[in-house]
RNA sequence: GCGGGCGUGGUGGAACUGGCAGACACGCCGGCCUUAGGAGCCGGUGCCGCAAGGCUUGGGGGUUCGAGUCCCUCCGCCCGCACCA
């Protein structure tokens, strides 16, 4: 018999070869009058699109393995499915690349772009390339820039002055989510506060509507929880104190209105507007002044520390509590916030952690108002944060629970115009300008007349002009192109410049999957009717590292987009899954450590089919991995036997299976039904790729073991079986060993449905427990009635043994399952 | 500190609603075939024990005929947020 190798860097080309020919994985949209009912179902299967840079890495082999497992076997299910790629191809590795090489970010991403095409083929990932872009491209930017105009003519886009985050190494500024711990998200750098004017979009607006609307989708659970913690929404109460020296109000936000009469003192933020004011002509000035002064040099890494004792300065004015009258001091302190609430708040040290702290530090009275221990506080039993009765506040209010007496002082408050029920929220809205080049032109002109004038949409896009100079300059590199910063206003044709800041790229990336739809319209972003022909996103599939920028800003943007009348997709993805990282050594793979493992050479020597499969069987995909070569061979022994036992299957004549299989053939039949239906249920409620492979290696070990006892009719089935379900994970040694076998194309064949006839036995080993033991195993008929299995595992030799010499107390019987004894 | 997740053989991991713990794979051991093998095939492999049998899912306790799974408690690891009033 001739030698037969499994060989992928044959078989994977000429697989590839047909898609890219007959354009297999493209999908047309729904043609106008076709009515939705008519057409097969839809499905959306995304995976988030890749940063080109270099080449492509091992998470990205595993993401786009996962998803198009999902797009497989969603095809194969009889649904529409469009699998679409592009490039999120802005931002500043490019152009730092730029400054260090001074080759032109466009060139240095399209060599990316082409390398990540080129690995992407040779995965065999079933993309519908018809729709690909990249987002640098002006035919994408265009409407990248419409959607900012949209947002602008709606107040939802808008420049402000304030103190932002700055970054000295990128010089530019950040979105508050690409602040961690006080560093650049990007380059680690620590960042600066810089008061500067930017330009923001209004996400605060969508607050609520954000928090609501995770309720109705199906994301893991700690992506949302994260992105709730993120907007960090508070119920409580303005409550105004009126400093009467200088004749001011200061409003205050508390989540405590009920601890009211418990204020004893006021604390404001270094960065507040009015400390300086305050502080002068008290004599405190002075003190006032360096302590602000440090405050504002220190890193909010110092600032920050929770375990820090607590350091302020008094201000020498008083403000009155709104609800008893009394004055109370004003301190300006560092552990008062600016960004969150008023930038002021009153100070309960009885029932208060940080407050507590603050007053033992100063000296400051403590005024209990509930009643309540802290286990761990001081003598009092302070600072008590529970609930309890109220005391030392008002006559109508003591006694009353603190919950109850909330409600009542807002009520009372209300009446007496000195605050209102309020909420607040950690959320703070997106800061999307950058001092940067590579990035999309904010479409706007300043003209000394007009002001701000959007350029019209009918001159979109303004493109980004070629410099030779990127490097960063505390401005926008693009400030230097004078030629393109000169223009003239759309308003009154007057002499204009240009908006030089360019939109973070993460602007870039709300709106992609919606430009997929209909990729190729130039009239238009999109055409609605053909977005609510393929939204929402039904997978989504990606890393945890975006759970609160890029998916809290595409979910702003699709509700934003819908109340402009855009969209009818409240939410983006209405099912999200997050990968787990691929680590090596048990690290983070990283050129530095040189523990990289490279997709390029593994699809080299194993194959693609080896490389997926392996990465899809390693463990639960939402689970951290650790790489091993000895499993990836281990997958390729697999893969080879599999398309050996096919091939060399494909070589014997046979004939039709007849009709009720018999003894082994049945056996082997069985087992194929089994794994039908296991890879089935594996893949259509949950993730679980690493069960569906083993399932599927269950039944070519069984092929294997039984090929002498087997007919060649019996294999074939099990062999055919087995290279179906075996295709969404390697699709091309799947396609070549069903081809051989058949003459026909996996792909277009329906998923194979499990016979119940054949996932049902008529005897089964019945498990005989003594006392929770199991004692034997017997063999009973499947229709067995609960006192044929009792009187069964009675005169099963073991258990007999066992239950001789003791009194059976009570019988178990778990029909299908087992029988368990209790003896005494 | 708050929120979320996790802890199973030598290793990665299975075990859907409480019902045979360790599927599948790696590694290891033994054998066959081969001029040769980093190819292929067959068998073995949780721990203790010659065996009968006993023990075993981070530790301790509980519920149950029965617990990896449910409850309490302690320990350890990972992730997110962190002076958010």
């Amino acid at each position: 018999m001739a030698e037969h190798r499994y060989d992928p860097q044959e078989i994977e080309p000429r697989w590839q070869q047909v898609w890219a020919d007959e354009r297999t994985w493209e999908v047309a949209n729904p043609l106008p009058g076709v009515s939705p009912e008519r057409a097969e179902p839809k499905s959306y299967v995304l995976e988030m699109l890749p940063y080109p840079s270099g080449e492509p890495h091992i998470g990205h082999l595993k993401v786009y393995s996962v998803g198009d497992a999902v797009a497989h076997f969603h095809r194969r299910s009889g649904r529409r499915v469009l699998h679409p790629m592009g490039y999120d191809a802005f931002g500043l590795p490019a152009e730092n690349h730029a400054i260090k090489t001074g080759q032109h970010p466009r060139d240095s991403t399209e060599a990316a772009i082409a390398e990540f095409q080129r690995q992407f083929r040779t995965w065999g990932i079933s993309i519908d390339w018809s729709r690909e872009f990249a987002t640098c491209d002006p035919s994408y930017y265009r409407w990248t820039q419409w959607i900012f105009n949209e947002l602008y003519r709606h107040g939802l886009a808008y420049r402000k002055e304030a103190v932002v985050k700055w970054c000295p190494n990128d010089q530019t500024v950040l979105a508050n989510e690409q602040v961690i711990d006080g560093h650049c998200e990007r380059c680690g750098f620590e960042v600066e506060a810089r008061q500067l004017e930017q330009w923001m979009f209004r996400i605060t607006d969508y607050a609520d509507r954000l928090l609501d609307d995770l309720d109705a989708i199906d994301w893991p659970e700690h992506v949302k929880t994260m992105q709730r913690n993120w907007i960090g929404r508070s119920e409580g109460a303005e409550v105004t104190f009126r400093c009467e020296e200088l004749g001011i109000d200061y409003p205050v936000f508390t989540t405590r209105p009920d601890t009211l009469f418990g204020a004893t003192f006021f604390v404001m933020a270094p960065e507040h507007p009015d400390v300086e004011r305050l502080a002068a002509g008290t004599g405190n000035e002075e003190a006032v002044r360096e302590y602000v002064n440090h405050a504002l040099t220190e890193s909010s890494e110092q600032r920050g520390a929770t375990d820090k004792t607590k350091t302020g300065v008094f201000l020498g004015r008083h403000v009155v509590n709104p609800v008893n009258g009394e004055p109370i001091p004003m301190y300006v302190a560092d552990y008062v916030l600016m960004e969150y609430g008023t930038g002021a708040i009153m100070a309960v040290p009885a029932h208060d952690e940080r407050d507590h702290a603050f007053a033992t530090t100063f000296g400051l009275s403590i005024r209990r108002v509930i009643e309540g221990v802290n286990p761990d506080g001081d003598a009092d039993g302070l600072p008590y944060t529970g609930d309890g009765p109220l005391v030392n506040s008002a006559p109508e209010f003591d006694g009353m629970p603190n919950r109850e007496a909330l409600q009542a002082i807002v009520a009372w408050l209300d009446r007496e115009g000195k605050g209102h029920a309020s909420v607040s929220y950690r959320l703070r809205d997106w800061l999307l300008s950058r001092q940067r080049y590579w990035g999309c032109p904010i479409p706007v002109v300043h003209c000394g007349a007009c002001g701000i004038v959007p350029v019209p949409d009918d001159e979109l896009p303004v493109l980004l002009p070629d410099i030779s100079d990127y490097a960063p300059k505390g401005r926008s590199p693009l400030a230097a192109a004078e030629d393109w910063v000169s223009t003239t206003c759309p308003g009154c044709g007057g002499p204009a410049r240009r908006e030089t800041d360019t939109m973070d790229t993460f602007v870039d990336s709300s709106w992609y999957f919606l430009r997929y739809c209909d990729a190729r319209n130039e009239q238009a972003a999109w055409d609605p009717a053909v977005l609510r022909e393929w939204m929402p996103v039904d997978q989504y599939i990606g890393g945890v590292e975006h759970a609160i920028l890029h998916l809290m800003y595409a979910r702003f943007f699709c509700k934003a987009l819908c109340d402009l009348g855009h969209l009818d997709a409240q939410e983006p993805f209405a099912r999200l899954f997050t990968q787990g990282m691929i680590t090596k050594d048990g690290a983070k793979m990283s050129k530095s450590r040189g523990n990289v493992v490279s997709p390029r050479e593994i699809v080299e020597r194993y194959g693609a089919d080896t490389a997926r499969a392996y990465i899809l069987f390693i463990g639960p995909p939402d689970q951290d991995a650790d790489w091993s070569d000895e499993g990836l061979e281990g997958v390729h022994r697999f893969l080879s036997r599999l398309w050996r036992l096919s091939a060399e299957a494909a070589e014997r004549r046979a004939g039709v299976l007849p009709a009720p299989a018999e003894g082994v053939d049945l056996d082997l039949l069985r087992k194929a039904h089994w794994a039908i239906e296991k890879v089935t249920n594996d893949l259509a409620g949950r993730f679980a790729f690493n069960t569906a492979i083993a399932a599927v290696m269950e039944l070519t070990n069984e092929i294997s073991r039984l090929r002498e006892q087997t007919s060649p009719e019996a294999q074939r089935f099990a062999l055919e079986t087995a290279n179906s379900l075996l295709f969404p994970f390697a699709p091309h040694a799947a396609a070549d060993g069903y081809h051989l076998l058949t003459g026909r194309r996996v792909w277009e064949e329906a998923w194979p449905q499990a016979d119940p006839a054949l996932l049902e036995r008529d005897t089964y080993e019945l498990v005989c427990q003594v006392n929770g033991r199991v004692r034997d195993r017997v063999q009973v008929p499947a229709d067995a009635d609960r006192a044929a299995l009792e009187a069964a595992a009675l005169a099963a030799p073991n258990v007999v043994a066992h239950v001789d010499g003791h009194d059976v107390v009570k019988v178990v019987v778990v029909p299908g399952r087992l029988v368990n004894v209790v003896v005494r």
